[in-house]
DNA sequence: ATGAAAGCGCTAACAC
DNA sequence: GTGTTAGCGCTTTCAT
């Protein structure tokens, strides 16, 4: 592997001269400039990344924090962060919550990365100091707690997107509807929740009781098909009469709808079902999923553009964007 | 951020001393020792890892390629990848294939990763010189290609898997089966995927005659719920005639029921389907899909351990494990 | 058992 | 315009 020394010696000038034309700084003639170009070229040299990053104190690398790929929601999104990033010059790695605390931090803190970007608040919080790693390296959050923070985040309007939604089905009839989906932890902390607060709030609005026996809760890291799939059949089998489930993500609606169909119960005929996140799966299976659209790529850029941002300096607070959803009506949901 | 050196001095011994309880190589004295571990923990001390690797020319990093993390039949791979990379204390970055060649190779020969895992050979085998790669950087494969390789690569027996398929579905009495899913390039280079060789060789192997007609290609950059979607809508409008559709994956499958229930057609009643890679998802529709498991989680550890012993000094070359598949019967094929 | 010193490949301040 | 030099934070001989 050539080194900027080889270079410059082909080129017949000092390593400095090389450095000036790869980072097109400084003054340097036509003529010497064409020659180190071919030596370059000769020799295959690729500029080292590592020593670079070893005297410019940043390696042009930010992490990235979800809870695993397979819900194509965070896919998405990363999607978005990498657009941006490759353009900018930057890598990315990503960490999956399971991860233990400690190795986390370390990875972090190892100065192996300019910026961290974490798609899951909630579980990131409980596991480390938010605020104490924001203190050493620029951070960004997709927030989808029901409280606000200081901390620099690209959020959703995600209690207005719910209670729309709650809306929805209450237009269509329905007033025994099942919240199936995130509490932060536990009845007591679910305030804070702002899917919740939003299928609350919708069903206060119309006067209809908001019942225990109506409420689903799945934690955080386990928001999966097999969760919704399940919490619905134990839901069967406790008796609760309902007529329309409303679900926290894609995922979760289509297990809940596999349990019901499982049983005979025939979506939207029987029970009306809506997702969240407009997964690009939601259309395709049939009947076509009802859900609330989040647009993900754009979520992904403004989480990269902001780290930029701060990466350069800048000083991010609290909300940096709150993006508006639409609800995506579809085949599973019906009058009654 | 504190450095070795501020470690030393308040612990009042050498960098070296500091290095040597880090690393746990050489002798240090009890004392010592305590002294040192105390120092790193009073200044919240974590080595630097691009210093690191700049002296010890590796960086505890590796590549990924891609192509989107969109089908989750990746993003399990990739969690394979995950859980073995940093229980060896390795990061890695992931690339879609979709960036171009030349970005690439750069990224890649910028000394910043010690190993490369490509998910998708057929791309990366069109954008560059996989032999030239591999002489530069310890380099793995998932190999879904129809020739045989020298490149150090896992792989599923996909040939057998999808004439194993085939004959399942002319077991159940399907004569007209359309193949929805990757050729290489254009007909001509169609013998080169394995897929299609499986599902020739089962019509062969029963005097069915295989016709072009049935031939619904994608190329593999494009293996989408979409792409499905459209070239079974396009079929149907070409007015061909079949019973069956054996997708390549599951996504394409999904999309392809989409399609035809869309114009009436059930599945299976009608027309029956099958999937390949029995994504999650696969058993959560309804109809569920029949499809082909692959062990994902498992190539995903494989790939990272071929990947490991390279790194290590080991020549590896060829086919280093080939994975069986299983048909998963479920309810989107019917006998006729 | 511990320390001194060289050097990984690069950039940037400063000289000429 | 171009070269010299110091140094980023670490590991690793080689002395002691």
């Amino acid at each position: 592997m050539a080194t900027r020394q080889d270079v410059a010696k082909l080129a017949g000038v000092s390593p400095t001269t090389v450095s000036r034309v790869l980072n097109n700084n400084g003054y340097v003639s036509q003529d010497v400039r064409k020659r180190v170009e071919e030596a370059i070229r000769e020799l295959q040299f690729v500029p080292n990344r590592v020593a670079r990053s070893l005297r410019t104190q940043k390696c042009g690398q930010i992490a990235c924090i979800t809870h695993g790929l397979k819900n194509t929601f965070y896919a998405e999104i990363v999607q978005g962060i990498e657009e941006v990033a490759l353009e900018n010059g930057y890598t990315y790695s990503i960490y999956s919550t399971s991860v233990e605390n400690e190795k986390y931090i370390n990875l972090i803190l190892e100065g192996f990365y300019d910026g961290l970007i974490v798609l899951t608040s909630s579980e990131f919080n409980n596991l480390v100091d938010s605020k104490k790693i924001r203190e050493v390296i620029p951070t960004c959050f997709y927030w989808d707690l029901g409280y606000e923070t200081k901390l620099p985040n690209v959020a959703v309007n995600l209690k207005k997107a719910m209670k729309n939604t709650t809306n929805y089905l209450l237009d269509c009839g329905h007033k025994e509807i099942v919240y199936l989906g995130y509490p932060k932890e536990g009845i007591e902390g679910v305030k804070e929740n702002p899917r919740f607060l939003g299928y609350v709030d919708a069903l206060k609005a119309k006067g209809i009781e908001v019942s225990s026996d109506h409420f689903l809760f799945v934690s955080n890291w386990n928001d999966t098909l097999t969760a919704g799939y399940e919490k619905v059949r134990e839901l069967l089998d406790r008796g609760v009469s309902f007529t329309a489930i409303a679900a926290c993500n894609d995922l979760m609606a289509i297990g809940a709808i596999r349990a019901l169909s499982e049983r005979g119960i025939r979506v939207p005929e029987d029970v009306s079902v809506t997702g969240f996140d407009d997964v690009e799966i939601a259309k395709m299976i049939t009947p076509a999923l009802t859900t609330v659209s989040l647009p993900k790529k754009e979520i992904g850029h403004t989480l990269m553009k902001s780290l930029l941002r701060q990466m350069n300096g800048e000083k991010l607070e609290g909300k940096i964007q709150e993006y508006e959803s639409e609800l995506m009506e579809r085949e599973t949901v019906q009058k009654i």
